[in-house]
DNA sequence: GGACGGTGAAACTTCAGGTTGCCTC
DNA sequence: GAAGTTTCACCGTCC
């Protein structure tokens, strides 16, 4: 089928977007990156702007749209701007880097149909099921190891696959830009004519059998090599490849790590002397310890560089880098916030400060590890000017990462520290224990110690707690003794009788903006 | 003469995604 | 590989 699109604007996706506008229906556009999906999102917002007016009531609505996008967080981003400026056509981008709410905002609104058009990375295409007349596809190929490669065939279908509503369409386009003629055909040959590619065992990939293997012998599920083997090779992985001596290898390299670990105990200990056949019925049985990092799920390997890091802590001057940088260095941690040109010689200035607090040996500035333990000293810098209340504005501006993707990286840091509690406590390290649980807690909150008291309670954040910090109420007791009506002007008064509940005091509040005279307070 | 500013070409930089666990104040 | 950003050489202008 042969259909003409108006050429308006020259760009073939923003004239694709606005003719399925003037269709009064949707349309999802896939970009290959973040920056491409917030651009194309801004140009067809400006587009819409040149080419039509829109409706009081669509007018009235966008801007609550916008609005709500933009009061996500507790200082607007230049993200949360630019979204709403986009919002305001009702167009919309959609990438990991937004916040959740922010997420749920943009899809609520276009299932509901308001919202014309998301420009979006393969987030959406994924898990995700919003529906739309056309899915765009502006470009097939993304930055991989070697330059720009083709994705794979499986994404496209799903990206495809968001084309056509059932409900209310009959049929749907899935519509892919090709840049050349040469590059129409490979489109033709690579993903119209194309088969998906087989989806191979995750279980091949090294943490993940690691972690398996470990949590199998700690349930009791496998006790002996035989049983080992015999266990994976009925997995998809021996199924795919038929190929069980490479896999017997990973096997036997896996369990000698997690013995030099002392996660798992063999009986080959206790006798010295054994025949080769023997070895072969070897019991396998794990350690507490072991057992723990089992039930936590967490991979061995980074159970035990934080085990080591935790034993390395008593002979080393603690900072506050020292166990933020220990969780920046896990393999969950990756991909790290990257050292740019530009910023290394403040990286290894701070890394000089702070080189006698850290919990990992220093690798070689030659060694090709070292710009990935640099990445992890500036991952630390970034998750220490979090816990130093410094708002996510400036940390978008200092160290690119975008809201969403912070709020990603907290969650996993969350997720580190209390494992971290956890082998603390089973080490007996008890004033690590409380160095750790301070620390989750104030990232937690993204507060300095300070704040700590009142961040407990309901409704009060990092912000909220600061501002009452700062008006001289530091403490649960300071929140009892205050007067109600200072306090709700300091968080509202919604805020302050909820508080006020919260510490056992049931009080009434006149609404403060009706008096007079009331002295400026500090916030 | 030199400080300043505008211009454009060259060099450099960056590039998708996001689960596991617990209840502690 | 491509788009965006920074750097830098070059030139003209003004004081």
């Amino acid at each position: 089928m042969h259909e003409t699109i108006a050429s308006e604007t020259g760009d073939q996706t923003i004239d694709l977007v606005l003719d399925t506008i003037n269709k009064l229906k949707q349309a999802i556009v896939f970009a290959n990156t973040k920056r491409s999906a917030e651009k194309t999102a801004e140009d067809i917002a400006k587009a819409i702007g040149k080419q039509r007016s829109l409706s009081e009531k669509e007018t009235k609505e966008y801007e609550e749209l916008s609005e709500k996008a933009l009061n996500t967080l507790s200082t607007p981003t230049k993200q949360c701007k630019r979204l709403a400026f986009c919002l305001k056509k009702g167009i919309a981008f959609h990438h990991a880097g937004l916040v959740h709410k922010q997420k749920e905002i943009i899809e609520d609104s276009f299932r509901k149909g308001l919202i014309k058009t998301i420009c979006a990375t393969p987030t959406l295409s994924f898990g995700l099921d919003l529906p739309a007349y056309r899915a765009i596809m502006k470009d097939l190929r993304r930055f991989g190891h070697r330059g720009l490669d083709w994705i794979p065939t499986l994404e496209y279908l799903q990206m495809a696959g968001r084309a056509g509503r059932p409900k209310y369409d009959i049929t749907g386009q899935a519509i892919a830009i090709a840049s050349t003629e040469p590059i129409k055909d490979e489109i033709y040959e690579r993903y119209v004519k194309g088969e998906p590619e087989e989806v191979y065992s995750k279980l091949a990939v090294e943490p993940v059998l690691r972690t398996y293997l470990l949590s199998l012998i700690a349930a009791g599920f496998v006790k002996d090599k035989k049983q080992i083997i015999d266990f994976f090779s009925k997995t998809f992985w021996a199924f795919q490849y038929k190929d069980m001596t490479k896999l017997t290898s990973i096997i036997e390299k896996m369990l000698k790590l997690l013995k030099d670990y002392r996660f798992i105990t063999s009986t080959e200990e206790e006798n010295e002397f054994q025949s080769a056949a023997d070895m072969f019925n070897h019991e396998y049985k794990a350690t507490p310890i072991g057992k723990r990092v089992a039930e936590l799920y967490i991979d061995p390997y980074t159970a035990n560089h934080i085990i080591q890091a935790l034993k390395a802590s008593e002979k080393k001057e603690i900072s506050e880098l020292s166990f933020l940088q220990m969780i920046a260095s896990t393999l969950e941690m990756r991909p790290l916030l990257r050292v740019r040109k530009k910023e290394y010689e403040d990286i290894e200035e701070a890394l000089v400060k702070y080189s006698d607090s850290m919990l990992q040996e220093e690798p070689s500035m030659y060694d090709e590890e070292y710009v990935e333990f640099l990445n992890s000293v500036k991952t630390a810098l970034f998750f220490k000017d979090w816990i130093n209340e410094i708002d996510e504005e400036a940390i978008l501006e200092k160290y690119s990462i975008r809201p969403g993707e912070t709020r990603i990286k907290l969650n996993l840091a969350d997720w580190l520290f209390y494992c971290s509690t956890e082998f603390a406590r089973m080490i007996k390290k008890k004033d690590i224990l409380k160095e750790l649980t301070k620390l989750r807690l104030r990232l937690k909150h993204g507060a300095k110690e300070e704040l700590l008291p009142l961040l407990k309670l309901k409704g009060i954040g990092r912000v909220r707690a600061r501002k009452l910090f700062s008006n001289r109420i530091k403490t649960i007791r300071d929140v009892k003794r205050s007067d109600p009506l200072k306090l709700s002007q300091i968080v509202g008064k919604k805020t302050a009788i909820k508080i006020k509940e919260q510490v056992g005091q049931k009080v009434e509040i006149a609404s403060p903006l009706k008096r007079k005279g009331q002295k400026g307070l500090k916030v």
